[in-house]
DNA sequence: CTCATCGTTCGATGCAACTCGAACGTTAGC
DNA sequence: GCTAACGTTCGAGTTGCATCGAACGATGAG
């Protein structure tokens, strides 16, 4: 496959992290991802709700803002949060929104 | 005046407070509503670099997200961030976004 | 090689959001 | 009252976004 594009810290922006943060759809998807704990997570278990068009844009969303990182295995892709990065960049803004989201 | 709505704590949803703080514009007036620290802030004093009107929609963004409130004084407003709200009802969040939003 | 599976991309659609200027209350002061 | 200052609301224009189905590539299995 063609290897997909990841922002490096540096380039993240607050204000793109929070606006694909402000969508439901996509709030869900990173609340799977943080209760699944490692990498994992095939995309399409991550959202019923949509179709895989969908899915798959909000799946660009989320990567190209560095919430999360995809890497290809054989036929599905796996898509897991960059926590620990977000963390050094954004300094408890992720832990926030994941304790809030649980609510 | 007619006095303006605010939502309860109860009310506020994380879509649109992360939302209303995806925005350049109104990140920048919450930043500056942090830094002044309690109630003051004129509208006019916010935000220099769009119109009165636009200026207008993004503090009715804000307020209705729960993030500010606004109340009358004579013919000027005074707007002021809903701090300890928003850390009750969404431990940490704002504070990590005005970390972030400092740098 | 062929085929089924998984995900991306494309094109289209409908809706929401940002922006502005103009017009409209409201209020304070004269 | 009249006027000036402040902010909201309205109408309009432009843009962006979420969503879907259909078509396309890539990969592994048989």
């Amino acid at each position: 496959m063609r290897s997909v594009h990841h922002p490096t810290l540096d380039d993240l922006r607050l204000p793109d992290v929070l606006h694909a943060l402000s969508d439901p759809v996509r709030l869900d998807i990173v609340g799977h991802l943080a209760s699944a704990g490692g990498e994992e997570c095939a995309c399409g278990a991550l959202c019923t709700s949509v179709s895989k068009s969908t899915l798959s844009h909000h799946l660009k969303v989320l990567r190209e803002a560095g919430i999360t990182r995809t890497r290809a295995n054989g036929t599905h892709r796996l898509v897991s949060l960059r926590e620990d990065e977000l963390e050094q960049r954004f300094p408890g803004l992720l832990g926030s929104v994941l304790g809030a989201v649980r609510t």
